[in-house]
DNA sequence: CACGCTCTGTGATCCCGGTCACGGAGTTTG
DNA sequence: CAAACTCCGTGACCGGGATCACAGAGCGTG
């Protein structure tokens, strides 16, 4: 069984313990899928080991990225759709092997009656996504390419919690929905400020 | 007294009884800024009559046009924040005389615990703001600005709910943040191709 | 080691959209 | 009605970033 409170240490014992009553944990591979575009939520689901990246899907297959889930997030959509049986166009790939918390939805209502905590979690996992998509909307629209890129890099570094990244500069341009040259090209910029080093797949923070 | 449960049909008697207790209309001014970027909210606010038009602010005073506010709504922000006691960078300005009904935040807790349609209410608040950032996002990541434009108009003649609205190029712009001349070039070719019409101070829609 | 693959660097070109400059049209105020 | 202000139309220009074309660099595999 998993640590449960490790994880979520602002739950108490009784909450902890009704979840493991009513939930199950799913395992998932590097590079599977998640969260469809379309899909209809039959569960909640909370990240307990790994990390998966969340896409928004434009109509001709493009794609934007928007956060990151970690250990101790829900996926804000699951939980409100879930209530709704409403679909979203998001995407949710993890990008390492990933062992999740489901709840089925039709416990939702009982959950959310007799666990304050448990609609504190969920209305802050809901007000932490909505601020972080402001954000998002701040870069595009008001910010130039070489600004969201840093912001972009920054975000990386941050949540990945390290020094350097893997990543072409392809996958980057991808996530900003922009071409790899211009990437490159701003890339060699921020190298030549010494804000950043480059070699082949990796980037290395030196000063942001 | 307002009549609540016009506006909230899916609220039942107690949960009105309820509301009406602990809570009081508070009317505004058309051009009143009902939410102020950096504020903090001490109560939670459900828009009776008029309009809220709400904006995200960029970091040099520059806006973007997020969704309107309507009847029925509730500013999710005020919901959330409320609970936790944070602010955000979001700015709302009265577009019509507004009656709004101001909740203390006091009373969320029990609110939630004791009224399940309360708890809906708040998360498909949550959920169709969300569902609408993302659509903001779709439009500024993925699409150039006559798209743009049009999806804006969209916006504005449906949620306005008539075939002409009364706006100048300017304050498209503004919504757009982008420039006058470039709105009003784009403006004249969907009047040439017969989408709208235009003339000063308003367009009126044909087909879209 | 040679070949092939992926990843990166760089110039040339193009186009959307932002900016500048200006004139005219419509509306309001004295 | 004349002046002043707001709103709109349009040409000229410029720059960021997308696209194309190609070369070289790094790395794996037979």
């Amino acid at each position: 069984m998993v640590d449960l409170k490790k994880i979520f240490p602002k739950f108490d014992e009784d909450l902890i313990k009704q979840l493991e009553k009513i939930g199950q944990v799913v395992d998932f591979n590097e590079g599977d899928m998640l969260i469809r575009p379309g899909q209809y939520f039959k569960q909640s689901v909370l990240l307990l080991e790994g990390r998966v990246k969340v896409y928004r899907e434009g109509d001709n297959g493009e794609e934007f990225f928007l956060y990151y889930l970690e250990p101790g997030n829900a996926c804000a959509l699951s939980i409100i759709c879930a209530t709704r049986n409403e679909t979203s166009e998001i995407k949710g790939i993890a990008v390492s092997p990933v062992k999740a918390f489901a709840i089925p939805l039709q416990h939702m209502d009982a959950l959310m009656r007799d666990y304050r905590q448990w609609y504190y979690f969920v209305l802050e996992t809901y007000r932490m996504r909505f601020e972080e998509l402001l954000q998002v909307i701040d870069q595009i629209a008001f910010h130039s390419m070489d600004e969201k890129l840093e912001f972009y890099l920054k975000r990386q570094f941050d949540t990945l919690n390290s020094k350097t990244i893997s990543i072409t500069h392809q996958q980057i341009a991808d996530d900003l929905n922009s071409s790899r040259e211009v990437i490159s090209r701003l890339l060699k910029k921020l190298e030549s400020s010494k804000h950043i080093s480059i070699s082949r797949n990796e980037i290395t923070m030196l000063s942001l």
